[in-house]
DNA sequence: CAGAATCCTTTCTGATACTG
DNA sequence: CAGTATCAGAAAGGATTCTG
């Protein structure tokens, strides 16, 4: 394959789902969910029902989903109380947890830049209602 | 609101969409096509054509959609040559070039990772299985 | 070449009702 | 309480055809 602009022949640089690092975040992490549970996990241990009141807007459809997989995937505990009413605890494992420092640098990225993510927008919309014209 | 494991009171932790900056960082980078484009802009520029080579399985609807999406959000530029044929450059913006670094930590955290999620799937689908006998 | 437009399929998600 | 089951709507994505 060769790089038009550079002359320079180049790797294909994003290979297909399997063996692609960056799709596998994305597997894990590219859903409206996941990443939201793992931060409240990752203050404390919560409870099915704490969770879904701490997360506005989820449905007890998606919590259970999402939470099954993050099971699934090691990041997150469910540990079951033998008691009446049931009870259930969920909590980051240690895998999980590894995962919250890299999720912390993009909600910080997130927080430094929203300003300027809006003006962009502004800018964009405003200067394309103006071709519009 | 009461934390019924601590007993401590807590905030609502994740709000609604509008002003939490997490739910902000997934609208831009939680779709399926978005990182990608931007961990390869980081490398060069690249135009229309090229994008959709080195993205395995992008299709020409979705590359367009949202390069517009990130040239709308200031991450992108866009800048088209009046030659024949016709030619445009994508690149990241100086903004866009920020969000390499989280991107780049995720992506590393997926590396270092990817071992141990495979086997606590393989370890939860074996387990599922032997329950389901 | 770099899209735009259209159509169609698949996936995701929420609402609702029911259960151990 | 902590789910499961079912259904319907919305959204995302892909394939194809067409154009400046």
């Amino acid at each position: 394959m060769s790089d038009t602009h550079t002359g320079v022949t180049v790797p294909v640089p994003v290979p297909a789902d399997a063996d692609c690092p960056i799709r596998e975040v994305l597997d894990i992490v590219g859903d409206k969910w996941s990443v939201l549970i793992v931060v409240l996990l990752g203050q404390s241990t919560y409870r099915f029902t704490e969770l879904n009141r701490a997360i506005e807007g989820i449905s007890q459809r998606m919590l259970t989903r999402t939470l099954r997989i993050l099971v699934r995937d090691g990041l997150v505990t469910r540990t079951p109380h033998a008691t009446v009413p049931p009870r259930v605890d969920y909590a980051l494992t240690d895998l999980g947890r590894t995962l919250l420092e890299p999720l912390t640098a993009l909600n910080t990225w997130a927080g430094a830049h929203r300003d300027d993510i809006a003006a962009a927008r502004r800018r964009h919309d405003t200067a394309e209602e103006a071709a519009a014209q």
